[in-house]
DNA sequence: GAAATCAGTAACCGAATGGTTTCCTATCGA
DNA sequence: TCGATAGGAAACCATTCGGTTACTGATTTC
């Protein structure tokens, strides 16, 4: 039987949706991919400006994780954490018809970007 | 003192942003943004298509009336849902800037109205 | 080999989610 | 006025979430 159809949509792209959405809809994450989207960083590095215990910042880039917005790749003891998010990519075509009412939406995902996360060490405002 | 302090890059934008994620991170609230999408309706016409009861559609409903992207207009006993995500705009040019990474993530917003809805009998696509 | 370090796992906790059923209010229409 | 209808509110339930502390495991380093 085919266990990886690639349907065009199907419950499989909502559940992807799901987990991306769900991904930013806290803000810890929202600001680990601020930071990771100047660079990788081990998870260390990613945990130490924000205010709560590693596990926790370890849970959040699971989440991340398994939305596919980051990749890790093991070196040794340090897991250096990247984002990743190619693989989605083919639908965007259709953001362009929709933008009349989504651009906002998007706007508010750049709104972000504009301020500082959480608790992130280079808050320059 | 100030309540509504028009901060460029402050909590209450994070809090704007948790809600529009979250609000977009279920597959029922997603799906009535797309049948809003083709233009207003009552709640009862919303909630019709889905396999759950009125008031889990009502509350949906309340989740994406908080994180502003529908409004209602009460007639007479007909409340009319209609879609509203202008106040965001703005900061829709930083977007550009992200979208290295970003479209992808956009490209996932995109994938979900290329299928059906949870149980939506239009799926014309 | 022993100790320190990077990171995940496990168990737990309080609060929020998503759903239900029941009931209440308000409006429309005969 | 009386009944039907649109919709919200309340109470409840199971699950998930975001966080904690404590422990385990693997790897580096001495």
């Amino acid at each position: 039987m085919p266990s990886s159809r690639p349907s065009l949509h199907s419950a499989d792209r909502e559940d992807r949706l799901d987990r991306v959405f769900h991904a930013l809809s806290d803000r810890t994450r929202r600001a680990l991919l601020h930071r990771l989207a100047r660079g990788p960083a081990s998870v260390s590095e990613l945990a130490e400006p924000f205010a709560m215990s590693r596990p926790a910042v370890s849970k959040h880039l699971q989440v991340l994780e398994d939305a596919a917005l980051i990749a890790r790749a093991i070196d040794g003891r340090v897991h250096r954490c990247s984002i990743e998010a190619r693989p989605l990519r083919d639908s965007a075509q259709w953001l362009e018809a929709y933008r009349a009412f989504w651009d906002e939406t998007l706007g508010a995902l750049a709104a972000y970007v504009d301020k500082e996360p959480t608790r992130n060490p280079d808050d320059d405002d």
